[in-house]
DNA sequence: ATGGCAATGTTTCATTGA
């Protein structure tokens, strides 16, 4: 199984894009972030002439998630949402795809830690992990995609001095990342060798890409289980050029037989 | 090959992103 997380900042901007790119990847399940549109203009015949199904959680302007499937994998047991929190932002959706239990999220950006944006972003954050905790227990094969709006390590931030304690980088937000973890769920880019200075977003702004002045923030998380048979994670930074990118680039997992 | 914000919605600027 191929899996892949893809903030696409805008499914109605970024659609020619995706369907390039599933046909140059042919990925079975693909999470997607910031979609950016009710679930009434999703664009379902688009995708599924690109042979994928669609389970789609949106909202207009703001926020938005979906999970594609390839055709002919069945998927089960839709959620959306993070139960007993009420939000009235579009940020989590999840299914069951061919045995593994897949959670899509867009994890609140903050702003900056003063802001009330920023509390909202540890409550909600607080609100996952008990999400994940109790899916852990239910899932043996369990994989957490998205957004995560974390870098975890300094070595996921191009400068990690200048970002000390910002939002993204702040020492609670690395606590919270690391509480997933301790769940025991595992970062799958760093089961293998990287390239030093990997990231998965860049910012538009004072040639955040030329200078490679990113952070890896989008992540694909996986349980113990699930870990034993991933057998790559990569970043496409390819997807981060040309016309209209994203300023996010997909993160894909590989994973072996069951 | 990768370039100096982008996308959205009330526009003609404000808000958000990260």
């Amino acid at each position: 199984m191929k899996l892949a997380t893809w903030n696409v900042n805008s499914l109605n901007v970024r659609l020619p894009r995706l369907i390039a790119w599933l046909a140059a990847h042919g990925p079975d399940v693909v999470c997607l972030q910031e979609t950016k549109q009710e679930d009434a203009k999703f664009p379902m015949k688009e995708i599924e002439a690109a042979g994928y199904a669609a389970h789609v959680y949106g909202q207009k302007t703001y926020n938005g998630v979906a999970i594609l499937v390839r055709a002919g994998l069945a998927s089960a047991d839709v959620v959306t949402g993070l139960p007993g929190f009420a939000d009235e932002q579009k940020r989590v959706i999840a299914a069951t795809v061919d045995g593994v239990r897949v959670v899509c999220a867009y994890v609140p950006n903050g702003q900056s830690v003063d802001s009330d944006k920023y509390q909202y972003k540890l409550r909600w954050c607080a609100a996952a992990t008990a999400f994940l905790k109790d899916a852990l227990a239910h899932h043996r094969d369990l994989a957490f995609a998205g957004d995560m709006n974390i870098a975890p390590e300094p070595r996921d931030v191009h400068d990690p001095a200048l970002w000390e304690g910002q939002v993204l980088f702040s020492p609670p937000e690395r606590d919270v990342f690391a509480g997933w973890i301790g769940l025991g769920l595992k970062d799958s880019f760093r089961l293998f060798e990287q390239p030093p200075k990997t990231y998965s977003w860049w910012d538009y702004r004072q040639l955040g890409f030329p200078k490679n002045h990113g952070l890896r923030i989008d992540h694909i998380l996986v349980s113990g289980h699930l870990a034993q048979r991933c057998t790559s994670c990569t970043i496409d930074r390819n997807e981060r050029k040309g016309e209209k990118p994203s300023d996010h680039a997909p993160v894909i997992a590989e994973f072996g037989e069951r």
